[in-house]
DNA sequence: GTGCTTGTTGGCCA
DNA sequence: GTGGCCAACAAGCA
C-alpha cells in the first residue's frame, strides 16, 4: 500500500519512541522481511540504544540510534508502522517491536514483501544516499524528467512513472492521479511526448506530490488505513478509481481500468486521449 | 475455492 | 549494453 506520503505517515507514527532508550526488543526471526539482516543482529544492535531521528525518502524509512545504529525499513506492499502500549504482545504479522518504557514501536507486514536492514556506522547506508532525489527537491527538474523520457522512449507512461530512480516514491495510485491530472493517456509511449506535455507532467508529479503529503502524511494518529479514503478529496481521481462504475471527477464520464506496465491502470478516456 | 491486491527484483528476450 | 516484460514473493480479502 505504501506509497511516498503514506509512508512519510508511518514514519511519524514511531514519533512518541524518539529520544526513548530500547529497553526491549522483539523479533519474528522467521520472518521473510529479515533477509537483509540476520534477527540476532538487529536485537543485540538496538537493544539499549536512544532512537535519535528518523527520515522518509521514496518509499524507504530510516531510523537512526545512538551507537551509530541504523535501522532500514521498506514497507513495500503490505507494511506498517504502529505505536502500541509498552505491553504489547506481538500478533502474528508483527515483525519487529522496539519497547521504550512506554510503548512499543511496531513494524507489521503481513505479506512480508517488505524488508528491515540494519547498518553501523556514523554515515547512513549507501543504499540510502543512492536514492533518486525526492520529487519536491530542486534536482527534480523539468529537464531531468524530459531526459529520463529520451532513455525511456518506447516505455508507457504508466511503467515510466513507476520507475523509482527516477520518480521515487511514486506508486500505482499516484501515477494514476498525476496522469490523469496531466491529461495523458497512460499507455502514451513516453517519446511521443511533446515539450509542453513533459512540462505538464513534471508539474503534475510535483502537485500530486505536495498535495499527498499535506492530505495523507498529516492525518492523526486515529486516523488508520481504511479510513484513508474518507480525507481525501472527491475532486481526486483517488476515491473513485477502484469503485467500478466510477466517474471522472472533472468530465463526469466513466473511468476505464485495464493493466498497464503490468499493474491496474485507471484513467478517464475522456479526458486521457491517445493520440 | 477463485481471483484480485497501491512494490520490487531478477531472468529472459528483443 | 539497454530496456521492456513477466513471474515470483505471501497473505488477506471479497
Amino acid at each position: 500500500m505504501p506509497e511516498l506520503a503514506e509512508v512519510e505517515f508511518f514514519r511519524r507514527r514511531w514519533n512518541p519512541g524518539l529520544g526513548q532508550r530500547i529497553v526491549a526488543v522483539a523479533v519474528h526471526s522467521r520472518a521473510r522481511v529479515f533477509r537483509g539482516a540476520p534477527t540476532s543482529a538487529i536485537v543485540s544492535a538496538l537493544r539499549g540504544q536512544t532512537l535519535l531521528s528518523s527520515s522518509a525518502a521514496a518509499k524507504h524509512l530510516l531510523f537512526r540510534f545512538s551507537g551509530d545504529t541504523w535501522l532500514g525499513i521498506h514497507l513495500d506492499m503490505s507494511g506498517e508502522l504502529l505505536v502500541r502500549p509498552a505491553d504489547h504482545r506481538p500478533g502474528k504479522h508483527d515483525h519487529v517491536v522496539l519497547r521504550t518504557t512506554t510503548h512499543a514501536l511496531v513494524s507489521a507486514d503481513p505479506r512480508m514483501f517488505g524488508r528491515v536492514d540494519l547498518h553501523r556506522g556514523t554515515e547512513p547506508p549507501p543504499w540510502w544516499t543512492a536514492l533518486a532525489p525526492p520529487l519536491l527537491s530542486p534536482e527534480f527538474t523539468a529537464t531531468a524528467v524530459a531526459e529520463f523520457r529520451r532513455r525511456r522512449a518506447r516505455a508507457p507512461l504508466k511503467a515510466v512513472l513507476l520507475l523509482q530512480e527516477r520518480f521515487p516514491g511514486v506508486g500505482n495510485w499516484m501515477a494514476d492521479e498525476i496522469l490523469w491530472r496531466a491529461a495523458l493517456h497512460p499507455r502514451r509511449l513516453a517519446g511521443s511526448l511533446t515539450p509542453a506535455e513533459v512540462r505538464t507532467l513534471w508539474r503534475e508529479c510535483c502537485r500530486v506530490a505536495r498535495l499527498a503529503l499535506a492530505t495523507i502524511a498529516g492525518r492523526t494518529e486515529a486516523d488508520t488505513p481504511p479510513d484513508l479514503n474518507v480525507r481525501i478529496p472527491d475532486t481526486w481521481l483517488f476515491n473513485h478509481r477502484w469503485r467500478d462504475g466510477g466517474r471522472c471527477p472533472r468530465t463526469g464520464c466513466p473511468l476505464v481500468r485495464e493493466e498497464i506496465g503490468g499493474r491496474t491502470t485507471c484513467w478517464s478516456p475522456a479526458r486521457q486521449k491517445l493520440t
